[in-house]
DNA sequence: CACATATATCATCGCTCAATGATACACAGC
DNA sequence: GCTGTGTATCATTGAGCGATGATATATGTG
């Protein structure tokens, strides 16, 4: 994990900075997976942890990270924390990302593969 | 660059990769503003190294980039090479960010940094 | 052909960050 | 208080990938 890092969606930084802070936080499997068990309804991190199979600290450093981006709000009850997704167009965002690369992968009959090192 | 990795939006992968590699592209400030100086219209290489400030090889790389996860397409002319967004839909997905962080950062007055390690 | 320009690829370096295992903290019940 | 359960944080490791500078490839012009 090595020493805490800072990644929150802050004023402050340019345009470009902030969009791809946000973004980081929809490029990851794990975390996009927590998304999608989210669009259930709310739950807490020990049913996220059931459903993604992911172990519970990571997913704790997942759910901090979509917390800092804006993507989840939380809150606790209990002992429990409950988690859920920020908005309804994140979902829609999910989908809409889905239909380009759907479009893009259509066209890419051609090619296939374009390696990069990025 | 290290050895050319493989990045691209392809099928065979579970949903989440897919749409992880998609976001990535998403997810990195040079490449957002390569996006941004696209949305005025399709530009070659060197058009994009003025509009952006980054070296003609990062430029190529992040291109390379942008192409295999489906947001931008190319075509030859010549000695230039001109690219374009693959959709009018990727600059609503910047503007949808923009939107969602904001709603985000509204609600974070009383926590305004929620470092991560991710 | 030689030469110039536009773009792509390569090799290296360094930083970011995902995953793990251990540990700390928070809360509820006794 | 003690104990158990739920969650967060810590320290380390290792892979991924962004930036750079050099070089290769492609296309056009003379």
């Amino acid at each position: 994990m090595g020493q805490r890092v800072i990644i929150t969606v802050d004023a402050g930084a340019d345009v470009a900075e902030r969009r791809s802070q946000f973004f980081k936080g929809l490029a990851e499997p794990s975390r996009l997976r927590i998304l999608v068990a989210l669009t259930e309804g709310p739950k807490c991190v020990s049913d996220l942890v059931d459903a993604t199979g992911l172990s519970q600290p990571n997913a704790s450093n997942h759910l901090a990270c979509l917390l800092g981006c804006g993507l989840v709000t939380a809150n606790r009850a209990g002992r429990f924390v409950f988690y859920r997704l920020a908005s309804e167009e994140v979902s829609s965002l999910l989908h809409a990302a889905d239909r380009i690369a759907d479009d893009a992968s259509r066209e890419n009959i051609s090619r296939p593969h374009c390696g990069t090192s990025f």
